[in-house]
DNA sequence: CAGTCTAGTTGAATCGTCTTAATCCGCGAC
DNA sequence: GTCGCGGATTAAGACGATTCAACTAGACTG
């Protein structure tokens, strides 16, 4: 196994100078039709590969963008990668996904290497909405775009309008006639949560003789679901729920089973609504109303932005991006 | 915005040369207390963050290690990711996330890129269990692990013993009387899938009266395996069978979902077992048998093979290891 | 035929870090 | 007083690709 050859020998090997190749690999028309050839026999027969650590020193910036998440195993955030992954594509730039886990820790540890990778930007649903690390990272020279939750203006961001879609869910759940509602989601130090929260809050409060009870949970998982739906189904019937919004879908898909299991009747007995509009969710046993997000939009958008700041430079305005949630009414909350 | 500072203006400002910065970082221990501490304040008075692209064209070779799984999405690969870099971790290197969605042009891009990087190594499940390009990328001197399939000679891999993963499940199902039994999966040119219906066959053939439909899908997610189910569920009872076996836990769910949509009862009209027993499997409406595979171990194990494979260079022998698997039996296959 | 183009190619400098061999300095031993 | 020793520091290359000013050799113009 001998060392990767390098442009040098490439050259060597063909005849020309390195400055040749180099034309052939970047500017392949201003290299005559012969050269080319002789530079393209050359390659091959060497195998070389380019060295992209050496392109990057050079000049100055990689050709690959961060995407942190909060849990690579909830499809809502594969989805955001995907959008994401597609406009880099398109751009030849490279999408490298972390997984923070709800972590800071973790985070910060990403956000230290891509750092230190010089990643040309991150996109991030971080852990804390306020955490001073992202606006010294931007000082610093790194781009941040914060996804699926508003910027203050320190950065670009894409967001969906979870109060809204707060409301749209409070509305109707009321509307289908419930007058206990439960909300599941957490951390509620998280903007999203609180901000889906607080849009349900409002809607009831307007209603007037509606009962909101908050469970909140530590993370977003669907275990973390099941086991708020086993506390709630143990509730006397005369103050249990008749309905459960839920922060996230991987929430409700875990709140549906503990139904099952505890043998309450999905919508009769429990109405459910979820949040992000998973495939899953659409799929489940009982398939899920959601508050649909456009997940895949948001990640490419966010890459959009991203892109945008860095051509711009200087002269950039950072913008926040929000959009319109929807609900997409199914089986787990139709009216009994 | 101005350039990232360098090590040149760390020193500058300390007022030594580039070359004690350069200890200060990477042996502190030799460099004089007065000294470390010049350093260390001119560091963050200037916000010095290391260029990981010079130390990697400086070394040669980079501190990450490339992973590329079918789907991100399938809570298995995200376990195994998570195996991988807690080994990583500890070792001080990163792992770059690829997925290629069971997709060879993706897949192909993703090597591509990776190479060009000049990762420390790849931990790959490919698509193409004989791809020539893996071989290839061994050969210019990127090491590559199979990730979940066992090699042949030509790479070290970590894999699990599919064809007695089929046969646990294909005896559990004849012990529980089944006669009739659907193996759902695909695409058949994956070695896993393959193995895992091998198993099985081998185990009917001894038994004897036992049917076995094999039911072919392009790629195992959920909404596959809910097709799958719905196909099956349409079958006159006299030739449907009443037990399926899924080559991995997404279609098991999909599958499980048709099911109740068809008001076919699980176990009693159909026995399901799943393969992975990831956490939803346990989590579902009817909780999962599933044959149990180590993933974060298959993770951490390949992760181990190939630091050792880098270590060791020229004196390398290539290691196959294989894992056994574990049948949980749940309530969706127990006997009526 | 001198002069002007132009297409094609070259060589050297550069990016930021690490390493190696060389240098410096102060102190104790002789 | 000199020598040597060792701890601390430095200066000078790599590493591989890119770029840009400079150069060559023909072709063409007037």
């Amino acid at each position: 196994m001998m060392a990767a050859p390098s442009i040098k020998e490439v050259a060597q090997r063909a005849g020309v100078s390195v400055g040749t190749v180099s034309n052939f690999l970047n500017r392949p028309w201003i290299v005559a039709p012969t050269t080319r050839q002789r530079i393209q026999d050359s390659i091959s027969t060497l195998g070389f590969v380019r060295n992209e650590a050496a392109r990057h020193l050079r000049a100055g910036h990689s050709r690959t963008v961060g995407l942190v998440v909060l849990d690579v195993a909830n499809p809502f955030f594969t989805d955001v990668a995907e959008g994401a992954e597609s406009l880099a594509y398109e751009h030849d730039t490279v999408v490298m996904l972390c997984n923070s886990k709800t972590d800071p820790v973790r985070e910060g540890h990403h956000l230290d290497q891509l750092e230190q990778q010089r990643v040309m930007g991150i996109l991030i649903t971080p852990c804390d909405s306020a955490d001073p690390r992202l606006l010294a990272l931007t000082a610093r020279g790194t781009p941040v775009v914060l996804v699926d939750r508003a910027a203050d203006g320190g950065h670009c961001s894409v967001s969906v309008d979870d109060k809204l879609g707060g409301r749209l869910a409070g509305n109707h759940l009321i509307e289908t006639g419930h007058q206990r509602i439960a909300f599941i989601g957490g951390p509620l130090t998280m903007q999203q949560v609180k901000d889906r929260l607080a849009g349900m809050t409002a809607t009831v409060e307007k209603a007037g003789d509606v009962e909101l009870q908050t469970h909140e949970v530590d993370v977003m998982g669907v275990v973390e679901g099941r086991a708020a739906g086993e506390r709630i189904a143990q509730l006397p019937k005369r103050s249990r729920p008749t309905a459960a919004f839920c922060a996230n879908d991987l929430l409700a898909l875990g709140f549906l089973q503990a139904m099952a299991v505890a043998g309450l009747r999905v919508p009769q007995d429990m109405a459910i609504v979820g949040y992000d509009d998973i495939d899953f969710a659409a799929a489940a046993a009982v398939p899920l109303s959601s508050v649909r997000q456009p997940a895949e939009l948001l990640g490419r958008t966010a890459m959009e932005l991203l892109q945008e700041e860095v051509a711009a430079a200087e002269l950039h305005r950072h913008r926040q991006v929000i959009f319109q949630p929807d609900l997409v009414i199914r089986e787990s909350s139709s009216r009994p």
